[in-house]
DNA sequence: TTATTAATGGACAAAAAGGTCTTTTAGTTT
DNA sequence: AAACTAAAAGACCTTTTTGTCCATTAATAA
């Protein structure tokens, strides 16, 4: 459904979130480990989005990430237009130019509910939202 | 939605199937120029279209793309399967391992619908039924 | 202040996706 | 048969995605 970054990107705010919520603050290591992803990779995707501004990080022994929770929570949705654009979320459905009411693409009625569908899930939902939903282990959030 | 292989693939084969209602068999040369596709690229998926047997073509004068009308129709499933694989209809909407009912990632419940209706979409509509609804002027059929 | 820890920055590399170009093959027309 | 037309085949190229590696910076602890 969605690239890498966004998948790496979803689940490594969202165990961090997890963490914080225990007042734990997971350093790349562990969050890498956790999700199930590169590590390497991970980081540069968590730097990404430490100067989007989504997530603190702090350097040093006992550094580790952090949400500030002074900041309203972050959307599936703020996420997806950082890491991959609106293309998902907008347009036609099967990828088509000038696809409206008045001039729709053959799938165009079919499609339009799916899409509101799915914009009304990452609207709503939010990485605090689901870490809350998670309080099980952890290992549930790996990625295919 | 969908990557540039199965939408061009899927556009081409909605125009052929079009013209093909007319009496009508294009080549490549036109269909890339319909869709508005890069012509050689166009060429090597509709290659690979040919290959897996979805369309037939003719070489040579009069020659271009011609469906068997004795086949059954293509559903756009089978398209996408083709294509880009599985990804797309199946497992966990935000790519998480492990998900189902009993072990469910944060937005199981809310995401199964709308990855059905994709699913229930997706194998009842085939490119014969998208052809017969393209009756107007095709430039609808062209790409963001 | 020195050692240690952990994120940052940026160059680099591999793989996949997207695309071009040229020659060959198979038909059709003259 | 010769000329022409149009798809097939395959080598090659470009861009994007998905990574790796290493030196640097900033914080903490001894």
């Amino acid at each position: 459904m969605f690239n890498k970054e966004t998948e790496y990107a979803l689940r490594s705010l969202v165990y961090i979130q997890h963490q914080n919520y225990q007042s734990l603050r997971p350093g790349i290591e562990e969050i890498a480990k956790e999700i199930e992803a590169p590590q390497a990779y991970t980081a540069k995707i968590l730097q990404r989005m430490v100067r989007l501004g989504f997530v603190n990080s702090i350097k040093g022994k006992g550094g580790g990430f952090i949400f500030d929770e002074s900041k309203p929570e972050i959307t599936l949705k703020q996420l997806i237009l950082a890491t991959e654009g609106a293309k998902i979320l907008e347009g036609c459905g099967f990828g088509m130019k000038y696809c409206d009411a008045e001039n729709p693409c053959p799938l165009h009625d079919q499609f339009g509910p799916i899409r509101d569908s799915i914009n009304r899930l990452v609207s709503e939902e939010t990485i605090q939202s689901l870490a809350r939903k998670t309080n099980h282990a952890f290992k549930v959030l790996i990625s295919i």
